[in-house]
DNA sequence: CCTTCAGGTTAACGACCGCTAACCTCCCTG
DNA sequence: CAGGGAGGTTAGCGGTCGTTAACCTGAAGG
């Protein structure tokens, strides 16, 4: 894990607030005054840094699919003989669940504004997804053998919509604390996915 | 359960098509024309059955949220002293899936396009979740007394999420069929739950 | 010192969208 | 058989939104 230190480009500036707003309002909710308003400029100061409204969204879904599937590649080639499948499977949930917790606005973009796309980011966006879908799927499988293809990957699927259910969570402060949170989900996570073998 | 036999009304087939739209492309990407369109009529016909297209999406996340509200309440009364807080968190939890599974784009536009609404509306369907969620909350704490409220209402919400999943499952077809998706979903919540509560 | 360019600004255009107005046409009923 | 309401139609208004055009400015570089 690289840690920044130096200061934001206003091309990150942009992302972070728009998809904030993304998540508040909706794409089609939220107009560029706004989003440049977020960042201090006016609108059409917006396209020095991106082609247009569409593009801003496509980056940020491209983004964050990307980064899903990266870190859980990177957690499976670590993983590469010296651990086991259990170990492996909680750092996948892991991974997901700090994602969860730390970028709700992108968590939240995730799963409810692919459908505004253009067809080519769309597909992309799709690609990745399923990727990342069919490295967990592997991983269950191995940890839990007796769970059929078909199954493990609606059980799954439940999984991500179980461990994106953060956003529902209230504000953080009515939480018990991140911590507290992350453990309840990883818990409650491995608990449905051994119900779900147990068939 | 009454079923019904007359044929749906016109007011119905649109909150039905306008449900689907919204659920499709979001409520601010569909046009009053296109809603209309898919019920033979043009755009501004809408007007002698809605007051606007705002009230369609009120009356329709209204009447979710009020009719998973009414569906518990009457599964709660009917178990009152008859059965055991697990055969009724079992009743909740079929519940919740009959719902997830027969009106998915209902259960989509749910927690998906509920700040689109006027304060009052908002307020209202806000209410009635609220209801739902310490009623499953309650029952939850029946059956695992060791789970702390805080804790029990999280793991709610993740319940939730998870059988919230169904859209995300793939259309009717690519599943192991309706009965098998239902009896998974039972069981991953029933094991997320009693993982949340083996803290 | 002049040029260039990155990164802004405001004005305005064209498209779209929600909604209203005005009108039409059945069908039911007294 | 009048007539009135239910449920449509099309035309069009007013506002909003994404985008472009034209212009400005301050800092870097030869």
């Amino acid at each position: 894990m690289t840690t920044r230190t130096d200061a934001p480009t206003r091309r990150e500036q942009i992302l972070k607030e728009a998809a904030r707003l993304f998540a508040e309002r909706g794409f089609h909710g939220v107009g560029v005054d706004e989003i440049g308003a977020a960042v201090g400029i006016s609108g059409p100061g917006l396209y020095r840094h991106f082609p247009g409204k569409d593009a801003m969204l496509a980056e940020l879904l491209v983004g964050i699919s990307g980064q899903l599937l990266t870190g859980a590649k990177r957690r499976l080639a670590e993983a590469e003989g010296v651990t086991s499948s259990e170990v492996l499977l909680d750092s996948l949930i892991e991974g997901h669940i700090d994602f969860a917790l730390d970028d709700r606005p992108l968590i939240t973009l995730h799963d409810r504004e692919l459908d505004r796309l253009r067809d080519t980011d769309r597909k992309l966006v799709r690609q990745l997804q399923r990727q990342y879908v069919e490295l967990w799927v592997e991983v269950v499988r191995e940890v839990y053998p007796e769970l059929a293809e078909p199954s493990a990957r609606s059980a799954v699927h439940s999984v991500f919509g179980l461990l994106n259910s953060t956003p529902h969570l209230g504000r953080p402060g009515s939480l018990p604390g991140r911590g507290a949170t992350a453990e309840l989900l990883h818990r409650m996570a491995r608990g449905a996915l051994a119900a779900a073998s147990a068939g």
